[in-house]
DNA sequence: ATTTCCGTTGAGTAGGTACTCATTGACTGC
DNA sequence: GCAGTCAATGAGTACCTACTCAACGGAAAT
């Protein structure tokens, strides 16, 4: 490879990480490009040498972001065969690129058109995937009778909704692991509260709810 | 009243109603205050003689709806006296004003300050309400042992992302009207499981994901 | 009748945004 | 060595934003 083309790419990726950090940070829909090339360390116009639109660049930042966090995050439910572990595992990725997934539930409202359709896509696949999981409990466990889908839809939109209240829930501390034992404790009560005779696994968490 | 004091106040209201008729249908973030202006027919630097900053016109507006929308929804929640009833009453009368709570769900990650905390309040006193209610139901009538406020908050987590996602998931049609049998359902089978025999009063509704 | 008052006006300001393009100069191919 | 190429530059453009202020003119006070 040339010298040129090295250094194309070079600042290419310069500017995707830039755009990356401050996204991911901050937001995609807060930042501009000023403020990205200045990041990355490259002149203003620079930027739209490598992408032609700031829209473009989001797209690619977001769309690239989007396929490596969810890619392992399916891998890693997919590695559970019960509900409970299954969300266990969730929970835990999901905790661990917080700051990602609380911009994408904070601002997914607020976008259209392909990225849209790509976060819904993304998250639709791994819903399936919690219904299969869940129904595959309710059949073989003699588990409460319920609607594998609606309990999930209705897990996962109460998980967005706290993801995208982050910072005012839980500042720079972990939301996700402020919620994860009272969704684990009612997992437990929804899912088998017969068997347990009332005595469960996960203790009754603090109310998560605090403003800041 | 003076004439002048009479055409300052109508002046005032020209533009309260206009912020109010921009925000709800298109929400408080994105309107301008040039648009504000033109909409109320009034010269966009009057504006500024009546709200010394668009902040102060936006949280004017916004605290004004709030407050109103609130209590009506208050009263109404507080004249049903078990949870399912109640949850019913909520859902019906949050449909009656859907296009407001969905820019309040969709925006309120986004605020900060006096909004976020005034929005977080009314929530809060709302959810408290559901709370008392259910515990009341599980204590008197032999429902499945669950923590009601751990109940609560899933089931508003999971209708503010619905909320949020409204114009995704219903367009101009009311998301609410196509939640709500999935709500009730899964609060029939939540939190009475065992005393049904697996027949629920609420038909199983259609998955209400869907992409636009 | 005259002066003072004050709600309204709209051009203007300062600062932001995405995006352009002539110029530069280091690299490439001959 | 030299002509041609092209990534990088940054001042410039057009447009948007919230906000200001001198001037206006009808109402109020005298």
């Amino acid at each position: 490879m040339s010298k040129r083309m090295i250094q194309k790419k070079r600042t290419r990726q310069l500017l995707l990480d830039s755009a990356k950090k401050l996204s991911v940070s901050r937001g995609f829909l807060a930042i501009s490009t000023a403020e990205i090339a200045k990041t990355a360390g490259v002149a203003h116009g620079t930027l739209f040498a490598h992408f032609p639109t700031r829209d473009e660049l989001i797209i690619a930042i977001l769309d690239n972001e989007l396929d490596i966090v969810s890619d392992r995050l399916y891998r890693v439910i997919a590695a559970e065969s019960d509900f409970r572990n299954t969300l266990s595992a969730y929970l835990d990725y999901i905790a661990s690129e917080e700051d990602f997934f609380a911009v994408i539930c904070r601002e997914l409202p607020l976008y259209d058109g392909i990225l849209r359709r790509k976060i819904l896509f993304r998250q639709s696949t791994i819903q399936e995937r919690f219904i299969e999981v869940l129904q595959n409990d309710i059949d073989n466990n003699g588990w409460t009778a319920c609607t594998a889908s609606a309990v999930v839809q209705m897990i996962f939109g109460a998980i967005n909704n706290w993801l995208s209240m982050k910072t005012a829930l839980a500042g720079n501390d972990s939301v996700v692991a402020k919620i994860k034992p009272l969704l684990m404790r009612i997992t437990d009560e929804l899912l088998h509260p017969a068997s347990c005779g009332g005595v469960y696994p996960t203790p009754v968490p603090e109310m998560p709810i605090a403003i800041f």
